[in-house]
DNA sequence: TCGCATT
């Protein structure tokens, strides 16, 4: 007669359930956001580098959607959030081998928490073009063709050419996902300056998607200049004939598209 | 006087 021997579900349970991984107090936040790392760093490479601080469950460096080049942004998650901790104490600040920069590892954001910045556009739009911005395409084609003269001097080039976007090399058109639209370059903003009155300057105009004061690292100062995105050409051509030479304060602001820097002859 | 970057 065959005999059925159960186990004891003693040995069964734990594994199974409640010692599953240590409680969540310790495996929470592990997650890092790494910046500044070399262009050609593989996520292969990224985590060999943060291995020596832990067990890494994911990671993930992100790229340009358009080209599929690293964007020196990635992520690590660890397995527990000491090994994150470890992580980026020794790692924060230095440089991977040879590489010339150094990178910079922090605990990430919660990809949940958004910064909502796309949903403020649009709400502060629709209300700022209540009283400031371009009423209709007719006005708005009118307007925009004086200024565009002004701009260039008039009749020097046709806005039909500007439209037609020829002459327009090297100048801001981004690539990628979150960054589609039309890179303006601002300059001439006191040290003082934030991203709200950029957003106040430039959302009467149109479409803005993105903006960004540049700051010195440690005095945490505007260091004069930042950068605004726009979707639609006209509105940013529109913008950039209307805002440059602006007197903001004391200062005469310089707006124009953003250049390249990549091919410095 | 022309960047950051948040799966």
């Amino acid at each position: 007669m065959a005999t059925i021997v159960c186990p004891p579900p003693v040995l069964l349970s734990p594994p199974l359930v409640s010692y599953a991984r240590p409680s969540s107090a310790s495996i929470r936040d592990a997650n890092l956001y790494v910046s500044g790392l070399p262009k050609t760093m593989s996520q292969k490479e990224m985590e060999q580098l943060f291995s020596q601080y832990g067990r890494i469950i994911t990671s993930r460096i992100l790229v340009d959607q358009v080209t599929g080049v690293s964007r020196g942004v990635g992520f690590i998650r660890f397995d527990k959030r000491i090994e994150a901790e470890e992580a980026i104490k020794g790692l924060n600040g230095q440089k991977p081998l040879g590489a010339a920069e150094p990178i910079t590892v922090k605990f990430a954001n919660n990809p949940s928490q958004k910064t909502g910045q796309a949903l403020l556009t649009h709400l502060y739009q629709s209300s700022a073009r209540r009283y400031a911005g371009p009423l209709h395409h007719q006005t708005q084609r009118f307007r925009l063709d004086n200024l565009l003269n002004m701009a260039y001097g008039v009749k020097r080039f046709s806005p039909i050419a500007i439209d037609g976007m020829s002459g327009l090399a090297g100048v801001g058109l981004s690539g990628g996902a979150a960054g589609a639209g039309w890179c303006i370059f601002v300059y001439n903003l006191s040290p003082e300056a934030d991203e709200s009155v950029l957003w106040q300057l430039f959302g009467p105009f149109g479409a803005v998607t993105n903006v960004k004061v540049i700051r010195d690292f440690t005095t945490n100062k505007c260091k004069g200049f930042g950068f605004v995105t726009m979707t639609n050409y006209d509105e940013a051509a529109m913008a950039i004939a209307s805002l440059n030479g602006y007197r903001l304060g004391e200062r005469v602001l310089q707006v124009s598209f953003k250049t390249s820097k990549q091919h410095k002859a």
